[in-house]
DNA sequence: TGTTAGCACTCATCAGAGGTGAGTGCTAAT
DNA sequence: ATTAGCACTCACCTCTGATGAGTGCTAACA
């Protein structure tokens, strides 16, 4: 149906989609009469608006004002019109300047991630460090904290470092965890979570796990360790940009912009949602998707390493956002980072 | 000079500063004589407040609006006039169940108390971990990453974990590694990093380090870990809350208490002030110090357990703040995270 | 039949005018 | 010393009319 436009309706619309973009405000017949060289009058151009906006595609805020593209406009836009140039050379190496990773922390490159992702579209940085269950195990190490409780440190294969405390036995003595840290570090190397998860779930049925007690303790402490999901960690940059952009400036809308940035719970899970897919994806937060996000558009990536561990990186802004530019600045920092995740491995 | 108030003034005072903390609104003669019986007519209210404007401590926006205390009228406030009574055993009991600490992380903990301290004050949480040149050192691991790069991961006596990445020999082998921490770790437990320095600085002087092979290794290795500082963490909760204040309603005055709040640089070195100090602090941010936080007070005190290391906790709202609410909340919370601080530690 | 000029109409936005009320400062009486 | 009385100030609200951008419709045109 929305297909069945004809050439003349796209240019317009697709006219109007980057007028509104530039200028955040309802376009009118004249401007884009004008501005365009179509050789058609404002009149002419009014008829295909009352096309456009009875097909839904185009709304007016009231009778006297211009035209102003719909979700479903912009949803249109983005699938037929949107031309997504790739960057050239010039453009991806000052793109791979801005990044300056040397000798940084996990923590800190996802940090500087959703810097940059923020600094050079300015709209807000999303950044999702690679989920636990996705990371590939490297080493693990308990140290005794007060009263039986264990804190244990998991470090995955990308070097990021993870923690949690649990409860074990209080019996056990520093060098029983050495021993038991030894075993399963030499055990599980090499494997995702996922995979260490099955491992472990098959050996505990294995009866012969009970006559050794070292394995028995291991198996027990890493199940506690390793079982249970960690907290999904997503840093967000910029801000305050959003809060720039006209269609959020009123107090109100401010207001509930922040509180969604500061609970990252609605966030997670968007970024969840495509977090199977593979390369650029764009969500249109209209009326359907969730009321906190009315007005907003992410644009995301996933990256990963060899091993699988997928984290996913974004930008976060208005409807009426540049996809031209941010569509090639999230996909090419996707694979950037990618890269940088495979660098961290050692090649032994 | 400012001492030389009579009481009548100062009840007066008091009063204004009361009803401006609760209606954020211009105070009027009239309803101070009227809620407050001091058997006074408007009339010689005003006669008092004009004296009380003289001297600094009142201003008024505009000729027919009431009075607004000053920066340096909500400092004789808190200075002379404000009473801070002590919670009592129900509401330390209210408090103490406020917070589950059961098996968190350090982290946890922290942005746990910064989301209560939000919570049950409305106005937006601020917690600083302890310094990591105060913490005591329990323990240090290396993981070997690509390209001669080592990642650290060190853990203080209270559980924190903190990790960075250093260049380092490409020749060192695991089994180096492992020979280097388990030194390192005998060595230095229960040091604070302070002292480590020193101790570190001191035996590389010692010529005799030369012939040792392992000690020359870990003392350059631990140099390179332990040497740079490592950057506060600061954990900020509830920043929504700041813009339901009305001081803060305007869009301009969201962003930018949002971009203070981003950078996070101002309020660490806010909090950094109060670092050395004992019981609670409190900053009125008038226009003599720093202009992003005009309007705001902040209210600080630290905590620390008994090897000295030292953290920052506090609350940041608007000037016109409920001082005898937040105050013991801060003071309370400050001793109770000490507590915890404590618990962590083995006794052994 | 598609295009366009013309025109009446709508409606957000802005500036100015007038009214309202909270609050003040001053003065004179208590 | 205190206070009642009063003129005065000024933010705030509402109403008003003017302005102009933009629309929909109709009739003329190629």
């Amino acid at each position: 149906m929305a297909d069945a436009l004809n050439e003349r309706s796209q240019n317009i619309l697709e006219a109007i989609v980057e007028d509104y973009i530039s200028s955040a405000e309802p376009v009118g017949s004249r401007a884009i009469s004008k501005k365009h060289n179509f050789n058609l009058s404002p009149a002419s151009v009014r008829n295909v608006m009352a096309d456009l906006e009875e097909m839904g595609l185009l709304s007016s805020p009231h009778t006297s004002a211009g035209r102003i593209p719909t979700g479903k406009g912009f949803q249109y836009y983005i699938d037929t019109l949107l031309e997504v140039r790739d960057l050239n050379r010039n453009e991806k190496q000052n793109l791979r300047n801005s990044y300056r990773f040397q000798n940084m922390r996990m923590e800190d490159i996802m940090q500087e991630v959703g810097r940059v992702l923020s600094g050079l579209s300015q709209y807000t940085g999303l950044v999702m460090a690679p989920k636990f269950i996705s990371t590939v195990f490297r080493q693990i190490e308990f140290i005794r904290l007060s009263q039986g409780r264990l804190l244990v440190i998991y470090v995955s294969e990308t070097g990021l470092v993870q923690n949690k405390v649990i409860e074990a036995d209080p019996s056990l003595t520093a060098h029983d965890l050495e021993k038991i840290s030894n075993y399963l570090n030499s055990e599980l190397n090499g494997l995702t979570i996922h995979e260490v998860r099955a491992k472990l779930k098959q050996e505990l049925q294995d009866d012969r796990v009970l006559y050794d007690q070292v394995k028995k303790q291991a198996l027990s402490l890493s199940c506690a360790a390793l079982q249970e999901e960690i907290e999904d960690q997503l840093y967000v940059s910029g801000a305050s940009l959003m809060l720039g952009q006209p269609e959020f400036s009123t107090p109100e809308q401010m207001m509930k912009m922040i509180q969604t940035f500061e609970s990252k719970k609605l966030l997670i899970e968007l970024l969840d949602q495509g977090h199977s897919a593979q390369g650029v994806q764009i969500f249109i937060g209209s009326e359907s998707s969730h009321v906190d996000l009315e007005g907003c558009s992410l644009i995301t990536s996933n990256f990963s390493n060899q091993k699988g561990a997928i984290g996913t990186l974004g930008v976060i802004g208005p409807v009426r956002m540049n996809y031209s530019q941010v569509v090639p600045l999230v996909d090419f920092t996707a694979q950037l980072v990618s890269r940088v995740l495979d660098r961290e491995i050692e090649k032994e």
